[in-house]
DNA sequence: AACTCGGGGCT
DNA sequence: AGCCCAGAGTT
């Protein structure tokens, strides 16, 4: 009979590592290397818990931190959170990204107030029935904050039991994400459950990273199927690659005579939902009239500014910045769009280029 | 230039 | 169940 793979797996397993015990490996790692200094960790109430793993789930740590002060310091528990406007919320994001993931925040919140008493619910299934919570951010809640066992399988463990495991395919996909559950799941431990899952996140971010990891000071080498196989980068597998269209649009930069711009509220859906831009426009035409018509605005001059090409995951967006010169009048209707001194709209919840633009235009 | 990230929403 | 979507930082 051939072999194969899962018989070479095998054989790694039981001649290497007869008796390896993951979490206790893992464990004492994380007692000598582990990061017990991050801000969310020094009281980690479930509130405390929750926003920091929302916004781990889109940005690094050391990026993180300043936001996630920030926010406590303007939110310091979950009541402050759900009285604010979603504006102060959206201002307090500017910059993260991922924008939903505030609104679906702050509805959390307010959701989390109005059902739970103000307590985030010490119940899986009541997590996840939360928007924005699915079950890893549920698992992080309830093992860090509650010290419940719960597996959480977040990018990092993905990576460290992909490696460990020697698990094929890419882990977007359902059936190798369910694998990973598998794994995560079984390989819990009876004690130590917060310290056991910041162990796992913490070899992934520190160790066991993406490109170039450290299996030589790792734990869990000595078990770690990858390792065995010699081919520790070779998983997690990769996404398939897709081409990336090219959109264009044009921002109506309109500025009155006292150098105020005009910004609109983004739809709540789409790209930067929620937040505050500039008009957009396909074509440049006939754009005295829409000035006229959907602002009440006079053109008084009009001119190029450099374009800007801002990248999206599953798009590329050139922008061509149109400065428009115009009478101050007009625009009183302040649901849509509202005149800003360039220095007020850092208040706002503003997408990355919007912000830098305005930035570039003030200097 | 390629890669990354968990959850929501649509089919 | 299986795809597509979202934004900015890092490598």
């Amino acid at each position: 009979m051939p072999a194969t793979v899962s018989d070479s797996r095998a054989f790694f397993y039981l001649t290497m590592t007869p008796n390896f015990d993951f979490a206790t490996a893992l464990l004492d790692w994380f007692d000598q290397f582990g990061r017990k200094d991050l801000p969310w960790q020094q009281s980690p109430t479930p509130y405390h818990v929750w926003l920091s793993e929302i916004m781990l789930q889109q940005t690094q740590v050391s990026t993180v931190i300043d936001y996630y002060l920030r926010f406590i310091a303007r939110f310091p528990d979950i009541h402050a959170l759900a009285d604010a406007p979603q504006d102060d919320v959206l201002a307090l994001w500017s910059g993260l990204g991922y924008y939903a993931r505030a609104r679906n925040l702050h509805k959390t919140a307010q959701l989390v107030v109005a059902n739970h008493g103000g307590t985030m619910p010490a119940d899986l299934q009541q997590l996840t029935a939360l928007p924005g919570i699915g079950r890893s951010t549920a698992g992080a809640i309830l093992t860090l904050g509650y010290h419940q066992s719960f597996p959480i399988l977040d990018g990092n463990v993905k990576r460290v039991l992909a490696r460990y495991y020697a698990v094929e395919g890419w882990p977007g996909k359902k059936h190798v994400e369910s694998v990973l559950w598998d794994y995560a799941e079984k390989l819990l431990p009876q004690q130590r459950i917060a310290n056991y899952i910041q162990a796992q996140m913490d070899l992934g971010a520190t160790l066991c990273t993406r490109s170039k990891p450290a299996c030589e000071r790792c734990p869990l080498q000595s078990a770690c199927q990858a390792y065995a196989l010699g081919r520790a980068s070779h998983f997690p597998g990769k996404k398939p690659p897709k081409a990336t269209p090219i959109r264009q649009t044009y921002w109506l930069v309109l500025q009155n005579d006292q150098g105020q711009v005009l910004l609109e509220q983004r739809p709540q859906t789409g790209i930067w939902g929620g937040l505050w831009s500039f008009p957009e426009r396909v074509d440049t035409a006939d754009l005295d009239v829409y000035c006229q018509q959907q602002w009440q605005l006079r053109l008084n001059s009009q001119s190029m500014l450099s374009p800007i090409q801002h990248v999206f995951s599953h798009f590329k967006l050139d922008i061509q910045p149109l400065l428009l010169r115009c009478e101050s009048a007009g625009v009183t209707d302040k649901d849509r769009g509202n005149w800003y001194k360039i220095e007020d709209t850092l208040k706002l919840g503003l997408p990355a280029p919007v912000k830098s633009f305005l930035q570039s235009l003030q200097q």
